[in-house]
DNA sequence: AATGAATGAGTCTTCATTCAT
DNA sequence: TATGAATGAAGACTCATTCAT
């Protein structure tokens, strides 16, 4: 009898929730970044138009159906992925970043955790050209992006104003600031030098920060009589 | 005139070939490079992997067939068309460079002449793009290849050794030059900004040669206590 | 033995029903015609193809596998559909017969009978045309099938005996009067028009009826010479 | 001479005209014309959402890109090949039309030649339910369509006009022989008798005209009290 | 040489069905 | 028993390449 109560309480309870398989919670979330994961290297190992999908399955272990589960097609797997990877490069620069306060040293660090990123994950540039090559729509996933660009900025005013650096036009200089470091990486991207990008940043921010010229602005062109009249003054 | 027919007609028979049909000698020649111009600016346009054969034919008025007897296969002729770019830049900055004989002027030269080529061809960067993004096997065809690279580290020792710049890595140098050029060239590309590539000539060679630091090497961190330690000395 | 412990089990089965969980006995039966209601308009609105078992599930607020549950197949299910339909259809048409004892208002009843039917679920004329296109070895779903066209032809021969009609094959009597339900019925289907089609039962009946009563065959073709020979007599 | 230059002027007529494989202007349309009779046959068989086009190339011998130079797409064929026959219908009793004056001979021939028709192409009623399955949105394929269903009415109305029919609504009359025909084309088609639909013709004008000629409603109902008013008066 | 019709391998995508929970 | 995640067979469609004319 008592038996009898007792698994008819259990049988009454056991009914209302397990109704069906449990549901994983967390399941779907994991086996998407799961799927992310293997993707971001898939597709940049393979190029997009020539990423077959059935093969990133089989690599997954799991069948084809089941990309099509979390992804409704291809282009929009190839876009989440490069997405996830964007995300973490920007929440990675923006660790780096809140570790220090001179805009100085805010500048080297942003810099080095750029550098950093592409040397932890260098398949991820093949994804930016992937995507830049495929859906040209697309806004710039990049280093510099928009929101970051108006930190820069505010970095590079700051230096200026206290008279670290030159009274220079400050758009001017986020802009070629950037174009360095997009250069740096795809050059190595490009060349396939087996350098860390990390040990760059110091070239870079020697380059940018001190010049090439032995005395600053003397204009000694003793090799040569041009003068090539550098301008980038205050506009 | 009676003999001036059987003139012709002597002639006829021997210059059958130089009059009836003037065999076109170059014809193949202009069609190939008819071909390369239009395949161009189409593989820029559409992508690697979305360029319909068929579409390009219509455009040059000719028939899918007649592609394949000047180019093996679509990655042949794409190749080929990046290949012609890449020459006619090489020529152009060529050009530049003989003009003048100072290392200063010559640097000069050449990124403004980088700089005009894309300007003048924008849709090259994509094609760039398109053949890093479909063959990565390739070699870089790049601005800054093998070849020139030589020159401009010639350059860059002369002007060291003339004690213009610092005594700086002339390898580094030459990788921070490219990496710089590289990356105004990109971010242009990405950005889809309307100023002109050469218009950044002065900018580029001002942070370069000049540096940001209002005061060479001061190091007067009076904005933050840090020191960001700038070491791009000589190796 | 056994069957003491068979009857103890079952009055342990009894009693656990009325406590423990009612154990609805009927559920299954409801569930299955909750499956087969949703499903006839579900059908009839995607089409068979294009009828997605997850979306039909979704809609009844069950799992997909609980439908593989109650039917085997989607193939299965959608028959077991159909046959739901045409047995509510003949059911109301023998409601509709018994009502009455003279065959002529038999007729008319039944004919009523069925156009009602299809005023009141117009989508089952949808699953006859899917079940014909999908299915076609399948048997006629039909207003006048097998068992009931031998009804109508007791009608029709009583009505011949009795001097109402005029001496006209039965056979083709019952064809005509059938093709005539059906085109009615998926003329209305395929027009979309809005008016019912009891409200057709009068028009039917008319041009059945007063072609067939004895006393005509004027036959006065005043408006041409020609003679188009009306030749339904008795075989 | 006059040979040389007719030479020439052969030559150089010859040398315009073939450029490239010289084009069989019929061959198009044969080509296609060859598809859609095979597709007829095809799509009726296996049904539409069955019918792997890979199958239809083989029986035709070709490959199936060679479907897809002529039709864009599976939905594209199918359609077209309705609309095919459909055409042919039209052709096949507007043929039938011509050749007689009065109204009523027109109504009979229209009707064989419909029967006709479909007792030489019975497929076609499949196709007509495959695409009223697949493809609800279309407009009716039917035997009375819009531009005949003018036509039908014009010679009833003159049939009325000379008294040869009963006043009767021109709209309703139309109706119900439309229906007819198709319930007798459907009939057949579900019970897959062998009779010939053309051998109906007769039967389907006894009736109808039977029922509408003037001098009728008798309605000696001495089988029953009841009385089942007819009513397809003048509206 | 040029043409363009024909080919068919290659892939994305769908969804009925299965089965572990 | 119900669930819903996973499966994978099936089929539409594309387009580089071939080849008869």
């Amino acid at each position: 009898m008592a038996d009898a109560t007792t698994t008819s309480d259990l049988i009454t309870v056991t009914m209302r929730k397990p109704v069906g398989r449990p549901k994983d919670e967390d399941l779907p979330a994991r086996r998407r970044q799961e799927i992310l994961d293997a993707s971001a290297l898939f597709f940049a190992r393979l190029g997009y138009p020539n990423a077959d999908l059935k093969l990133l399955a089989d690599e997954l272990g799991v069948a084809k159906g089941t990309l099509y589960r979390y992804f409704p097609s291809k282009k929009h797997l190839f876009l989440a992925t490069v997405d996830n990877c964007m995300q973490k490069l920007s929440q990675q620069v923006n660790v780096a970043l809140i570790q220090v306060e001179s805009p100085l040293e805010r500048i080297e660090h942003a810099l080095r955790s750029y550098f950093r990123f592409f040397d932890l994950h260098p398949h991820v540039v093949e994804l930016i050209v992937q995507e830049r090559a495929e859906f040209k729509q697309r806004a710039l996933p990049v280093p510099l992006d928009e929101d970051n660009s108006a930190l820069w900025r505010q970095h590079f005013s700051d230096l200026i104003a206290c008279g670290v650096l030159r009274e220079v036009a400050v758009e001017r200089l986020v802009q070629m600031m950037s174009s360095l470091i997009y250069g740096v990486i795809f050059n190595k991207y490009i060349s396939g030098s087996s350098e860390t990008l990390e040990s760059k940043t110091e070239d870079v921010l020697d380059i940018v920060f001190n010049g090439l010229m032995k005395e600053k602005n003397c204009n000694h062109m003793n090799c040569s009589k041009g003068n090539h009249g550098s301008k980038i003054d205050n506009q």
